[in-house]
DNA sequence: GGAACGCTTCGGCCCCGGCCGAAGCGTCGG
DNA sequence: CCGACGCTTCGGCCGGGGCCGAAGCGTTCC
């Protein structure tokens, strides 16, 4: 491959997310719900037909994925990789101590900031706890980036999480946007999730990334982690509509 | 922060990158050298008052790094995260395996990357190496920053290597970008890497910031500092200028 | 001192692409 | 069946920004 011709490839991708309204709609869609193209265009402040040819691009190249139902047309990243390259870049913005504000404050208070899921894994409160805990028992190792350690495979197989084989390093780290502070993602991020959905430890809430930890969990994350996490009081999530 | 806020400064951050002829610039970067800014107008193929907007552009927000010398700018990534973030959208753009492995590969296994001077003073895993072998020997101390020892001001006396009076502790340490670890830099490193040159401990290759250890200088780095360095295979190193 | 060289500033050209209003099409609900 | 609704297409406006040549400035070399 030409080395200009890799150029212009790379220039294209940063030009999915250069403009303001395309980084506002990945920026929204990072909280990992499918939201409709109307609700897009509110939220990034713009008339429905420049929605529709932001959405257009960023479909086609891959970035976002759609699913139609009616009139409805419902958008989401299109998968972690896409998720990982919006947070990276934003990342990057505003440097270590400042990730995107925005999300953070909009998050920091109910549910979502609590327990949610980011993507495919556990996050907020939660995901920061659950992974801290695991790093204090040596089941990670957060020195050289985030590691599973020969402890922590023993203990995802001692308690039922099956990662696919091949896949027991897939450790990232993902930063959380209300936490601010990393919590475990990647292939045993996202069994550990579905581990913790299937075993009823956690519930979803309907129409939200939200999750609920439930009474069986709670006592789980205690015995398996050390983790006293209570049950709080929490008031409906909003609509993502507001203008 | 406002949620239109963030989504701007992603957008100006992916602006950076969403130029082909910013792009080249980056990716050329990636090899960890630091190019002078007529080597790299001429390899995106483009006008210097072009590149030099370019390059204004990259380092004013943070991306790039520069250092004047004489008549020349040379520049390089500003640092880890710099090249993260390029690899991570050129990895997005071309699948897993794209052209960052074999660039990769390049910084790793060039001459460059094995001895090279860093503006003024020895860089690559050679400077890397002598660093680390002068902090074993108790003549650098690295515990606050990087400062020299009695024992250092000794050795290098003893060795004659002079450095300006008074300029003793001018100790600096320098990332080096393709180890990723400290190496000597300063007054002090200035004078050594002038006096391993006059000593013909190294040479300069023609054309490049790399040098090679000659018999003489392995000799020497054995004696001096028990370092053994051993003359690698080298194919002769490509020109960066190459359009 | 003078010439060569590398980089920068200035001015002007031009095109890409973001934006919207109006109109059209399919879907849903009464 | 009709109106409300969500999304899309079309056409036209407009601004930002990439590009270069010419000229200028400081450095280096002879």
């Amino acid at each position: 491959m030409d080395t200009s011709t890799s150029a212009r490839r790379l220039a294209d991708t940063a030009a999915l997310l250069a403009d303001p309204t395309r980084a506002a709609i990945c920026l929204a869609l990072l909280d990992g719900r499918a939201w409709t193209a109307g609700e897009l265009a509110r939220h990034a402040k713009v008339a429905a037909p420049t929605a529709t040819g932001h959405l257009n691009r960023l479909v086609a190249a891959g970035l976002l994925a759609e699913e139609r139902q009616g009139r409805h047309r419902y958008l989401r990243l299109a998968g972690p990789a896409a998720a990982e390259l919006v947070e990276g870049l934003a990342q990057f913005t505003g440097g270590p101590a400042a990730p995107v504000a925005s999300l953070r404050a909009a998050r920091r208070e109910g549910e979502l900031a609590r327990a949610r899921t980011c993507y495919d894994h556990l996050a907020g409160a939660l995901g920061v706890a659950v992974t801290e805990a695991m790093t204090a028992r040596g089941l990670l190792d957060d020195r050289h980036g985030l590691a599973l350690t020969p402890a922590g495979t023993d203990w995802l197989g001692a308690n039922g999480v099956t990662v696919a084989p091949g896949r027991r390093a897939a450790v990232r780290a993902c930063l959380d946007f209300t936490e601010r502070r990393p919590h475990l993602a990647g292939a045993v991020g996202a069994a550990l999730c579905g581990h913790a959905l299937t075993a009823g430890w956690v519930e979803r809430r309907p129409d939200s990334r939200a999750v609920r930890v439930t009474a069986a969990g709670e006592r789980a994350l205690h015995e398996l982690l050390g983790l006293r996490w209570d049950a709080a009081p929490r008031d409906a999530g909003r609509s993502p509509d507001a203008a």
